[in-house]
DNA sequence: GCGGGAGTATGACAGCGGTCATAGTAGCCA
DNA sequence: TGGCTACTATGACCGCTGTCATACTCCCGC
């Protein structure tokens, strides 16, 4: 989706992180993301010469960027911004995927982590560094929305590995539950940890946009 | 572990959750279960007709079976058992693998819900049946506890969920502060929901023994 | 002894995987 | 025109996979 025209480097990393969000990293054939790509072949080993792990790690590195930057966008569409409402926010977006498209895809990084943790190490440490990417924009917004920052990367641990969680039940059961149920569980705790919930929203509306650069077109 | 002589179908049962534990459900082969196994490769045939999808949903089956039956263990090892204690051991028994073994291995539910959940109807069946068989326990555990019943099905789901991220970025950082986040931040949460907190340590230890047969070896 | 079934042992097969080698094309610069 | 670089195009290789076919070894019931 809204892989138009970015050149066929990029259009691969990005096939290769859909394909892998969906039947997993070693499911994933390097002639599939070519052509889900609409690439040429002879493209892959001018472009990755390291081979599928560089493919694979740089669809990492470009799915851990994507998470991140919706942080922003999402924090931007709230009203008032809350923490509730941001972790329902990164909720919806699951469940509007599977409700609409259907449950064909999870999150690559969990993927990744699932086949390549113990054989393949950079690709361990590119997942690594996709959830810092994406934790790191979740503590900046909770911090911002009146959490103590001792407790902002603990929370924003807490809000992503219950993401990641219930994606996976919801996979399973081919069912949003797991989902709305983490979400609805979680706001209040969330919500309880900002000791100025009053001001959040200004604070929240002018540190947001510092957050990231946030001229990708994500 | 813990694999003495249990027959070679078993073995191979167990051995096949072992190894898509570590690598994922594409990447281990069936002669590789079958070598770390012990057991003969002309066996996988004879005991597996179904093919490598059959042994797959076994082993989800006994991972499902293995880790609701942990639950009535975890329980009757605390003193005073509370939501937060129950969740504590749960994530406890991840940090200590991680830090006597190694972050070798996962959940296996969870890594066949990633390489399995779009291509192999029945194994993602099966996945949410090992879902199932493990929250049945936990949350009947909490009502045990004092939570009300309305409550105890999506904590327990809020639970796992969090439980299964945090052991994939565990894994992924090879480091287990995403498993202590979570059990710190949502112990708390857990303990709250229980109405009668002084009473559940007599209410648990009673009808703990009633959540599942327990007559099994785990 | 002796069928006969449970379990074991190999070998072969067809398919697909990632990767390498090699050759080709296009376009820019001098 | 020549040469250089960026990119594309194929074909081949080897290793591994799941699966099937076939033949073998036990051991039990009769």
């Amino acid at each position: 989706m809204t892989a138009a025209e970015h050149g066929p480097r990029e259009r691969m990393v990005f096939s290769a992180a859909q394909l892998i969000r969906r039947d997993g990293v070693a499911a994933t054939g390097m002639r599939e993301v070519a052509a889900h790509a609409g690439a040429p072949r002879g493209s892959l080993q001018h472009y990755f010469p390291g081979g599928k792990e560089q493919l694979v790690n740089e669809a990492l590195g470009w799915a851990g960027r994507y998470a991140g930057n919706r942080v922003a966008r999402f924090l931007a569409a709230l009203p008032e911004p809350t923490p509730a409402g941001l972790f329902a926010e990164m909720v919806r977006q699951w469940t509007d995927e599977y409700e609409t498209t259907g449950y064909a895809g999870g999150c690559p990084v969990a993927a990744a982590t699932v086949d390549c943790a113990e054989s393949t190490v950079s690709t361990r440490e590119a997942a690594s560094a996709a959830f810092a990417a994406w934790t790191g924009p979740v503590a900046h917004a909770l911090a911002d929305m009146g959490v103590p920052r001792e407790r902002a990367t603990p929370l924003a641990t807490l809000m992503i590995s219950s993401l990641e969680g219930a994606i996976l039940i919801a996979r399973a059961e081919r069912n949003t539950r797991a989902l709305t149920t983490v979400s609805r569980e979680l706001g209040p705790l969330l919500d309880a940890a900002a000791v100025n919930p009053i001001c959040c929203s200004r604070i929240g509306e002018k540190k947001t946009h510092s957050i990231h650069k946030a001229n990708d077109k994500n």
